[in-house]
RNA sequence: GGGCGUUUAGCUCAGUCGGUAGAGCACCUGCCUUACAAGCAGGGGGUCGGCGGUUCGAGCCCGCCAGCGCCCACCA
């Protein structure tokens, strides 16, 4: 207990509380409860790429009130905060800071040291040296984070931090690889893959996007192999010609059927290739016949391996065109792809282009379109098919039982809203291939897997070698298989390691199994696991909750949570997605300067569960106005209170019965909106009280608290503005921890946040009649009216008020009588039975 | 192309049982009133996107249409 301040302020609460909380551990998880005891949150680990921006802590403070809640609600909450700095935006941002690129082929240097800023020209370095350097970086970017957290009020465990590139997720994910590759849902496959040419490593589906881009139709002329005139086909990648395997047309066209079975010989390569058809031939789309090239988009490969067509190859994974010409084309045609040899897919364009022009084979002239192209999200060039050799995960995408029973598991887990499930079924139905789990790059968890090279010295990718689980985590890279010695490394007879790393989300998808210690700490994984709730963003849907599930269904069978609440997208003050490209990224630390984290998390927690939400300056003005009202109203109430103790029988008088019973509305209101997850419809409950209990309550009571201590109507407005303000406090706690903690300890002892969360069935005093506090409220509310507009202050007297309304409502006035005419200041109050409800106010002869 | 959501005051949004449209901000008029002038009390302001239907009665239920946002889709 500290007592009440003189003059009451937001000011250095929130270091003072932060401080009070970390000291006195107020957040620390204690695991000795039963699981149905334990409230367990699988916390969405931010990416730590150095920016922090209003979604980053919109989520995590809607997330943090219902941990909040839970914990008042006599819950142990187990709430984690992760970093994921695994991953290619640490890379991108390491390359950037420091003007560094990563060789592998480098040997380490010891005594590297990294630039202070980027200099003219790029340093390359070895994969150790890169990945020192990452690890320093991410360092700085999570304390940047957690400073952020902490201010904001996040009420997690701190000595329950992870990361992502961490010993035990790094450990988690090679065990439940190993264990994947054992049950056969992981396997490798040398197949055609999407390809980001400027990262160079494969993307998987979940990370693809469409962009729309401008193209345009060529329509080239491939000749008919008897010599019976040309077909015309249009393509708005011509520089593939030289990759083009075959032509294909609808089974049912009538134009085309009977070519199929003959072949075609291509412009400028003059190569033959046969006519098929098969049933993805769109007869509407360009000239109903199309040209399939190795590969050229994704369509392509569904013709390649289902008509079983041959490989002509020519993009390189550096997104070049190969030095070699593909086989099959005449010496001419060699001559040709002699000029785009080493080109880009651009500059390669160009060029075709002009030969077919100079050779007649492109009929009229490119015809602009606009067409959506897929890319890599993080990327900058359209994505390029090229065949490599890569790890893959059953997901569901080539099977359907496993669909199926993904599906099922969607439907099982409960969504809030409910209607962002249909984005997982959606996403569930379109996927149409495995995980692709494999990445060409170096930050992150690499596959605990070796290879024996026979004696000719090429890898045998079918003898694998691995490690025991409990050697986790390896890096095949340093670390030897066992019965291999280090000078066996890529030596005939010895062994190579697997060179690839984790995609990010194989691991993320993790968090679960790192979290609650898995294999490695039974009992906390049994108090823990199924945790109780996923929260995160909407756009991650199809990859770290859906990737989650397939981790947990392969793992355990079943679902990794109970529930998942979907928070909605920040949008700049404009409406706009805020985004860096668009240069309208707010960033949080400024305001919560400015406005507070109370007002911060006051607005966070004023979107609605799964709705946009603006950055609203507005917004947080009103959450600062509330957090100073609840210190002043606070420190009035438990001023003219005294000592009242907070207990419901001293309370004597209708007025504040009938408050009570009100607030015991709201009570229950906030409960089930936030057992539903719903912070926004409790705060906006609790506030709307709130006001009303400044406005009017406090001031119908204010003269009978000032009387004359012992008297029974003056103590039970003294206990009743107690038991109000104890309530509200501790139903604003959740949202506004600072300014709740403030209060609170002006006259109890201990944390809010640990206190438990208001009953409302205490509030149900006997007797009480919410008509009293309305009809009292309603009728100052005409004398107040009356005043203001006569222009006179309200503190001037009234010589006499008529009420005419309904006998129950007049009974309800009259159990309020002296409290109605002490706040108004009214001499005479009278009132008649009528019809029709008025007041009458008659303000007193001005003396003055 | 399929789907989800959304459209209410100038702005941001509530409106959960179908029963005479609400809040905050902004604007205007006042008030130093013994918690709060970073305050308080009032006021003006609406064809609830459009059309049709169900109903005694529709912002709410049904159908169609439109705008905006997003998700998914085989993109030659």
């Amino acid at each position: 207990m500290a007592g009440i301040p003189d003059k009451p302020s937001l000011d250095g609460l929130e270091a003072r509380w932060s401080g009070f909380w970390e000291d006195h551990g107020t957040y620390r998880f204690d695991r000795g409860h039963e699981r149905s005891e334990i409230f367990s949150i699988d916390t969405p680990p931010p990416t730590v790429s150095g920016s922090l921006h209003m979604g980053s802590a919109f989520g995590y403070v809607q997330t943090d009130s219902i941990a909040r809640y839970q914990r008042m609600r006599g819950r142990h909450v187990f709430y984690p905060m992760g970093w994921d700095d695994n991953g290619l935006p640490t890379e991108r941002r390491v390359q950037n800071y420091f003007g560094v690129r990563c060789e592998p082929h480098l040997p380490y240097d010891p005594g590297f040291v990294a630039p202070e800023k980027p200099g003219k020209e790029t340093v390359s370095i070895s994969r150790p040296n890169f990945l020192e350097l990452c690890e320093r970086l991410v360092a700085e970017d999570e304390a940047a984070f957690e400073e952020l957290w902490r201010r904001l009020g996040l009420s997690v465990d701190w000595t329950l931090t992870y990361t992502t590139i961490g010993h035990s997720a790094r450990r988690t994910s090679q065990r439940a690889f190993l264990r994947n590759l054992a049950r056969g849902e992981a396997y490798q496959a040398d197949a055609p893959t999407l390809w980001d040419v400027d990262f160079r490593t494969a993307v998987a589906q979940a990370e693809l996007e469409d962009r729309e881009m401008p193209g345009a139709y060529h329509a080239l002329k491939f000749h008919k192999a008897d010599a019976s005139g040309d077909v015309l086909i249009d393509t708005t990648r011509p520089e593939l010609l030289a990759a083009c395997v075959a032509v294909v047309a609808h089974p049912d066209d009538a134009r085309f059927q009977p070519l199929f079975g003959s072949e075609v010989i291509t412009p400028l390569y003059g190569a033959r290739v046969p006519i098929v058809a098969h049933h993805l031939a769109d007869p509407e789309k360009g000239t109903g016949i199309a040209m399939i090239c190795t590969f050229g988009d994704t369509t392509d490969v569904v013709w390649w391996r289902e008509l079983q067509l041959p490989m002509r190859a020519v993009l390189g994974t550096d997104g070049r065109f190969k030095s070699d010409a593909p086989e099959g084309i005449t010496p001419d045609g060699e001559t040709a792809y002699a000029e785009i040899a080493g080109r880009t897919a651009k500059q390669a364009q160009k060029i075709v282009v002009e030969q077919l022009t100079a050779s007649g084979e492109l009929e009229g002239e490119p015809r602009p379109i606009t067409h959506p192209v897929k890319f890599f999200e993080k990327g900058e060039r359209p994505l390029e098919i090229v065949t490599s050799r890569q790890w893959y995960l059953r997901n569901g995408g080539r099977d359907a039982e496993l669909r199926a029973e993904l599906l099922a598991l969607g439907r099982e887990l409960h969504w809030s809203p409910s209607n962002m499930r249909v984005r997982y079924d959606s996403w569930l139905e379109g996927l149409n291939a495995d995980w692709l789990v494999s990445r060409q790059r170096y930050f992150g968890v690499p596959f605990p897997v070796w290879y024996r090279i026979d004696a000719d010295g090429n890898s045998i990718y079918d003898e694998l070698l691995v490690p025991q689980e409990t050697d986790l985590p390896v890096d095949p890279s340093t670390d030897c298989p066992a019965g291999f010695e280090p000078a066996q490394r890529d030596q005939p007879g010895g062994f190579t390691a697997d060179p690839d790393v984790m995609d990010t989300w194989a691991t993320s998808s993790l968090t679960p199994q790192i979290v609650t210690g898995w294999v490695d700490d039974p009992d906390l994984f049994a108090r823990t696991f199924p945790m109780d709730l996923r929260p995160q963003g909407p756009e991650i849907i199809r990859t770290w909750l859906f990737d989650t599930i397939v981790r947990a269904r392969l793992e355990h069978g079943g679902l990794p949570w109970t529930d998942t609440a979907i928070n909605g997208w920040v949008l700049d003050p404009d409406r706009k997605k805020m985004s860096k490209s668009r240069g309208n990224v707010v960033t949080p630390m400024p305001l919560v300067e400015e406005y507070g984290s109370d007002a911060l998390r006051y607005w966070a927690c004023n979107g609605r569960p799964g709705v946009d939400t603006a950055v609203d300056f507005g917004i947080m003005k009103v959450g600062r106005k509330l957090a100073i009202k609840v210190l002043n109203a606070s420190k009035f109430v438990l001023g003219v209170s005294g000592d009242a103790a907070e207990a419901v029988d001293e309370v004597a008088t209708d007025l504040d019965r009938s408050m009570l019973v009100a607030l015991a509305d709201v009570v229950d209101e906030a409960t089930r909106s936030f057992d539903s997850f719903d912070y926004a419809r409790s705060l906006e409950r609790t506030e709307r009280f709130f006001w009303s209990f400044c406005d009017d309550y406090v001031e119908l009571v204010k003269s009978r608290a000032y009387g004359v201590a012992g008297d029974a109507s003056v103590r039970s407005a003294a206990v009743s503005l107690r038991i109000a303000l104890s309530t509200l406090l501790r139903m604003f706690a959740p949202v506004m921890p600072y300014v709740s903690e403030e209060v609170w300890s002006w006259w109890r002892d201990g944390s809010i946040h640990r206190a438990e969360w208001p009953a409302a069935e205490a509030l149900r005093v006997r007797g009480g009649d919410p008509l009293v506090y309305q009809v009292a409220a309603e009728v100052l509310a005409e004398v107040r009216k009356v005043k203001s507009t006569s222009k006179v202050s309200l503190a001037s007297p009234v010589a006499r008020v008529l009420v005419v309304d309904t006998p129950a409502r007049l009974a309800a006035l009259e159990a309020a009588r002296a409290d109605v005419c002490d706040a108004g200041k009214v001499a005479k109050l009278e009132v008649e039975v009528g019809t029709v409800a008025s007041v009458q106010v008659e303000l007193a002869v001005n003396e003055s």
